[in-house]
DNA sequence: GCCATCACG
DNA sequence: ACGTACGTGATGGCA
């Protein structure tokens, strides 16, 4: 008989950098008990035999890691729920699920951390423990809806990735302060010249350049009539108009000093490390996501910023094309499947048959575009949007005629992949290969072939992920995991071990479910983050 | 609070 | 005739 315990921790802060444990409610069959000394629960949290539950561990469990208390063997009622109901954003909160399954209104009166920083009172130990109470009930029923949809090879990998997140959320990124501010005062004094320039050539004193209706009109009256001011958009007008290029480089330079200025510097801990709020399950197709800031979406610029602390190194490793490699393996278009065991270059390959050319006269500019035609169609892309990207993308202009030959002659050339597409349109049902699946009708046609492209990838991704945080040292630091590419920080005499034992679980972890296609991990290791 | 825009994959 | 590529998170402008 197994024993369970649900435990959930009530914090004086958000991040246990700023606050403490305030009590910790843990419920079993024996009943509940609640204390404010974490130590007198020490033994059940460290007992792999006694399985702990949680409500959202990126918090409690994750709160209890950076306070140095050991957690082994656990799950989570929150990522049942997200896994359960598809809907990884709404409806998975505790007072949901207590409602939906038990039929109980929980009050969420002192939810906030602020509640929980003076004179601890009955209402508080009974606030805690309904908590606790409210997710051990839970976690049978949810475990069992999870068995009776045939999901529990989702649930099981997704509860598995757990530990690997909670370390990442830990580990953290050290950041180099004084050189990201040093290069931030570089973007401020270029958007400044750019801006006073721009202003001066559209004679337009008092433009605000963030100001997309503003900065429309006032190209307007230099006769660049622009549908939209995107990037996209002035692209095309670009290669001809000094000032519209001007507007572009501008627009880099004030993303970056407005989403990652000031706003990433003041998410840097005392310790000198950057940490976002990582979610196991961000994405229906089971992607994990990062905010505050989001990690995942560092310009490359700021990549360099994130360093080694001195001896060691920062070890990257990512998929090549993984989405196309995934696409070979659910359509089986055996001229793709070729390709990939040949170790051929599949955007190369691509560029030779549009261009009518042999693979060895294609130019750089050429496998550029082939490479916009392979992602957008793995995607869906129709003619239109395909010669909208090559022109905004590659300044190539092509008229729709050339663009709908283009994808036709890539559809000659991967036949299976328009028998898969279309399969997809049909079926009622589409599936990942790690078990998610979706009702076709709660989906837009594009998404049916997408997801279990986008899915299957992203599972395999965990299983690489769950690999290596199972098999690598406790000293290393797990960094960062985004989508294709695994990040870790190792002492520097062990970044050649590092490097093979990222390759091994990685193209072992894609191969539990991707087994018809070889699958390429792309290493490299520095000082700081290369991309 | 929504929209347009853009950073990442 | 119509719209036209998937998944995120974060921002400033604007109503």
């Amino acid at each position: 008989m197994r024993v369970v315990y649900a435990v959930d921790l009530e914090t004086t802060s958000l991040s246990p950098d700023e606050g403490d444990i305030r009590l910790v409610a843990v419920t079993g069959a024996d009943g509940s008990r609640v204390t404010s000394n974490v130590r007198d629960v020490e033994t059940i949290l460290r007992d792999p035999s006694v399985l702990k539950v949680f409500h959202n561990s990126l918090f409690d469990a994750y709160w209890l890691r950076r306070k140095k208390f050991e957690v082994r063997n656990f799950a989570d009622t929150m990522v049942l729920s997200q896994v359960l109901h598809g809907d990884v954003k709404a409806g998975n909160k505790l007072v949901d699920l207590a409602k939906q399954y038990l039929g109980l209104e929980l009050n969420k009166e002192l939810q906030s951390a602020e509640n929980w920083l003076g004179e601890l009172t009955d209402q508080h130990v009974a606030y805690a423990t309904a908590d606790s109470e409210a997710t051990y009930r839970l976690y049978p029923i949810l475990m069992d809806r999870i068995r009776e949809r045939g999901l529990e090879a989702v649930a099981e990998r997704e509860t598995r990735a757990l530990t690997a997140l909670i370390r990442m959320q830990s580990d953290g990124i050290l950041f180099d302060y004084e050189g990201w501010t040093s290069e931030l005062d570089r973007y401020v004094a270029s958007a400044q010249a750019l801006q006073e320039d721009i202003r001066a050539k559209l004679e337009c004193p008092e433009l605000n350049l963030g100001s997309s209706v503003q900065l429309k009109s006032a190209l307007l009256s230099v006769g660049v009539n622009v549908s939209s001011t995107k990037q996209e958009e002035l692209a095309k007008f670009g290669y001809a108009s000094p000032v519209v290029e001007m507007v572009l480089r501008h627009k880099k330079a004030l993303k970056i000093l407005s989403a990652y200025g000031d706003k990433l510097l003041r998410r840097i801990g005392s310790d000198g490390r950057l940490r976002g709020d990582w979610r196991l399950l961000g994405t229906v197709t089971g992607r994990s996501t990062c905010s505050n800031p989001n990690l995942q979406g560092l310009p490359k610029t700021a990549k360099r910023f994130c360093v080694a602390e001195p001896g060691w190194s920062i070890v990257t490793a990512d998929f090549s094309q993984i989405e196309l490699r995934v696409l070979a393996e659910l359509s089986g278009d055996p001229e793709m499947l070729q390709s990939f065991r040949d170790g051929k270059d599949l955007h190369r390959k691509t560029a030779a048959k549009v261009f009518a050319k042999s693979e060895e006269d294609v130019t750089d500019r050429e496998r550029q575009a082939g490479k916009v035609i392979n992602f957008g169609l793995v995607y869906g892309m129709t003619a239109f949007g395909l010669r909208n990207k090559l022109s905004a993308q590659e300044g190539l202009s092509i008229t729709l005629e050339q663009a709908e030959r283009f994808r036709n002659d890539y559809f000659e050339l991967y036949p299976g992949v328009l028998r898969f597409q279309d399969t997809m349109l049909r079926s009622s049902r589409v599936k990942s290969l790690g078990g998610r699946h979706w009702d076709s009708k709660a989906l837009k046609e594009i998404m049916r072939f997408n997801y279990p492209i986008q899915s299957t990838a992203a599972e395999g991704f965990k299983e690489s992920l769950i690999l290596l945080n199972d098999r690598m040292p406790g000293h290393w630091r797990l960094i960062a995991a985004i989508h294709d590419e695994l990040v870790v920080e190792v002492p520097e005499q062990e970044v050649e071990r590092a490097e093979q034992l990222l390759q091994d679980c990685m193209t072992t972890g894609m191969g539990c479910l991707v087994t018809g296609v070889p699958i390429e991990v792309d290493v490299n290791a520095g000082a700081h983050w290369i991309k």
